[in-house]
RNA sequence: GCUGCUGUGGCUCAGGGGUAGAGCACGUCCUUGGUAAGGACGAGGUCAUGGGUUCAAAUCCCAUCAGCAGCUCCA
């Protein structure tokens, strides 16, 4: 007798063993699609497995996530099937299902091009059309090591070589065999719409001295309905792309002339730049920062003594030679901060010292790693440092949390995750430093994390050379995560630099620094926000807030008069009195994604009113002006 | 940095061993039009840069620079 308990307290009895396909025969799944795995105590098992002892049974459907999972791996099975009829020489590395869809690595001796892709979906086309099953089998260890090096498959033979289980299962399609531990669909019948999307080089365990294989990326839904869903939001995610709207909106550029990874604000940018300074200096004296300047640029030795030649020396870039002094281009503010700390004697009643600044750092990226605003070799980090007793740590952590989400509020990210990172095992010489330091930091930032009642993720091997963080990631348009604010703890520069007070004991203590970012750095931020608002920016940040559209050019003095009224109102506005309609005019505007286009004619000008179109709304009709105005104060106001 | 792809007027892109094309944008003129493209004409490019092959290179080859997709890195 074997008990099964399904979910919703529904048991089963089966007089003998049993397979889970029989038991989803056995009950009804119609309204919630069709299974395509069971789960057994949380273990995914093929639809063949065999129960023989009493247990739970969860029923995977195909249209839930562990369900697309499946297909998406099975998939993968049947591209490498695919590649290796085609080509019967290749080297078999690593298969897995990934966030919507699935990869599998090759090593090919040559490289392969879209119309490669092409042909190895047609013979995907035919495995599945022959309705292949997928056949599940077991063999100790040595056989299936064998058994690949007669294949030839070396990265096989080192993966099987790498697991410590005796007993290794495969997973047989047709003619093809591959290493893996399952569960797969039953048939190769079974899969739905797949689309071969990419192809890229990627080295064997993501190891930059391995041989370098071509990655082939695809994606899998069980229907082409899905299929076509997911292909349109690939596009549409393209087109919120920071780097097409930051042209298209003439924001930003990068100059080949300048250099990878150099900025170049345009006005329009710089708009949005200084609003979001302001706002953040105004914010930060009101919580009782202050706020200071320092040089880029020091010598050598500075940079010895803090710690950053030895653990952040591939991030910067060369020596300077002046009089034959070293200077380097700063990778970090820290230092100078330091530096304007020691210029007197601290008392305890002088901490927290809250110092912040906009301060513009530059760091060597690989060239393969920039990516637009995102990841660049100049920005500036809306950086702050401060000093406090140990006493006053976990309040300061708290403050700045608090601030980090008033900010990212304020600009409508309302999604992030929160890590907190930390050393690794095993990597003592990444990080300077004594252990119990590193420890009481830990501890700083987690207590505040629990006090704010915050979900994070400890991620071991993240922590800052000098000491552990909170970091923030908030994501583009592809979904990655990128970092934004960040809360580090260091108990480690102080030391090195001897950085101290003088408590009410009249002794010295040293102080511990907090290193902080509430947006991260202005460049990244911004191009977050770009995508955020897939360039549709909230009135109290647009380039332009209100274009004035005059009908006909007997209307352009009426316009320019209007123009003026708004800029004295400090209303960020322009009126376009160029020889053409207003059908035309009104859809250059619309493009610009400007918030509020006011049309005026004759009719506006008897009634002194203008024609209000909002981005939002379309016509709202005419309006006075003052009345105009009003909404335009409260809305930017309200940052809505 | 690695693998692959790409680089043609401000933008999007076609072409391709014999001395450059389209649409949009821009300028002038006509038109004075009421809520997403009126018309005509015109100007604008050493085809990323530097070498090489060739009678001839934007086109083929090499290098460099830059961009894109990944990998690695960073955080």
């Amino acid at each position: 007798m074997v008990k099964i308990k399904l979910p919703g307290g529904i048991e089963r009895k089966y007089k003998d063993k049993v397979t889970v396909r029989n038991v989803a025969n056995d009950i009804s799944t119609k309204n919630r699609g069709s299974a395509i795995a069971g789960k057994l105590n949380s273990t995914l098992v093929d639809l063949d497995y065999a129960i023989e002892t009493d247990t739970k049974l969860d029923l995977v459907m195909d249209n839930s996530e562990e369900g697309l999972e499946i297909l998406r791996h099975s998939t993968a099975h049947v591209m490498a099937q695919a590649v290796t009829r085609l080509y019967p020489d290749v080297k078999l590395g690593i298969g897995p299902s990934i966030k919507d869809g699935f990869y599998y690595d090759f090593d090919l001796g040559r490289t392969l091009t879209q119309e490669d892709l092409e042909k190895i979906e047609e013979e995907m086309k035919r495995i599945i059309g022959a309705d292949e099953p997928f056949k599940r089998s077991e063999e100790p260890r040595e056989d299936a090591i064998k058994r690949m090096e007669k294949l030839n498959q070396r990265y096989k033979v080192e993966l099987i070589k790498g697991l410590q289980d005796q007993t290794v299962s495969f997973y047989t399609q047709g003619d093809f065999i591959d290493l893996c531990k399952g569960p797969h669909v039953s048939s190769t019948k079974k899969i739905g719409a797949f689309k071969l999307l990419s192809v890229a080089g990627a080295y064997w365990r993501g190891k930059e001295t391995n041989p370098m294989l071509q990655r082939i990326y695809g994606t899998v839904f069980t229907s082409k309905k899905e299929l076509d869903k997911h292909l349109k939001l690939l596009e549409e995610i393209k087109k919120r792309d920071h780097r097409k709207i930051g042209v298209a909106l003439d924001l930003y550029s990068f100059q080949d002339n300048a250099g990878a990874g150099l900025v170049f604000w345009h006005p329009k940018g710089g708009v949005i730049r200084n609003i979001i300074e302001t706002f953040w200096r105004e914010e930060h004296y009101k919580r009782g920062y202050d706020l200071i300047y320092s040089p880029h640029i020091a010598k050598i030795d500075l940079w010895k003594k803090s710690g950053h030649l030895d653990f952040y020396k591939e991030s910067m870039f060369s020596p300077i030679d002046v009089e034959g002094q070293e200077y380097i281009l700063r990778p970090m503010n820290c230092p100078f901060a330091i530096l304007m700390y020691k210029t007197k004697i601290r008392s305890y009643r002088d901490l927290p010292l809250r110092w912040g600044e906009l301060g513009t750092v530059y760091r060597y990226e690989r060239s393969g790693v920039l990516h637009g605003l995102l990841r660049v070799r100049g920005f500036t980090q809306d950086d702050s440092h401060i000093f406090c007793r140990p006493d006053q740590l976990k309040d300061e952590i708290v403050g700045v949390i608090d601030l980090a989400q008033y900010m990212l509020e304020s600009f409508g990210f309302k999604e992030y995750e929160i890590e907190l990172a930390v050393r690794g095992m095993g990597e003592e010489e990444k990080y300077t430093g004594d252990s119990e330091k590193w420890v009481l930091a830990e501890e700083a930032l987690r207590s505040a994390l629990e006090e704010k009642e915050l979900d994070f993720v400890r991620m071991e091997g993240e922590a800052k050379f000098y000491g552990p963080a909170i970091d923030i990631k908030i994501k583009d348009a592809l979904g990655r995560g990128w970092q934004g604010p960040t809360i580090q703890v260091d108990f480690n520069l102080p030391e090195r630099f001897d950085v101290n007070y003088i408590d009410s004991d009249g002794l010295q203590h040293k102080v511990v620094m907090v290193h902080r970012t509430v947006l991260g750095a202005m460049e990244r931020f911004l191009g977050c926000l770009i995508e955020h608002y897939a360039g549709d920016f909230p009135l109290w940040l647009a380039p332009t807030q209100v274009r004035i559209l005059p009908i006909t050019d007997k209307h352009n003095d009426y316009g320019i008069r209007i123009k003026n009224k708004l800029s004295e109102m400090g209303i960020r506005s322009d009126c376009d009195l160029r020889n053409a309609k207003i059908g035309y005019k009104i859809r250059e505007g619309t493009l610009e994604k400007i918030p509020y286009l006011l049309i005026i004619g004759d009719k506006e000008i008897e009634e002194e009113t203008v024609s209000v179109r909002s981005r939002k709304k379309g016509n709202e009709g005419s309006v006075p002006l003052s009345q105009f105005i009003e909404r335009v104060e409260k809305t930017v106001k309200d940052k809505a």
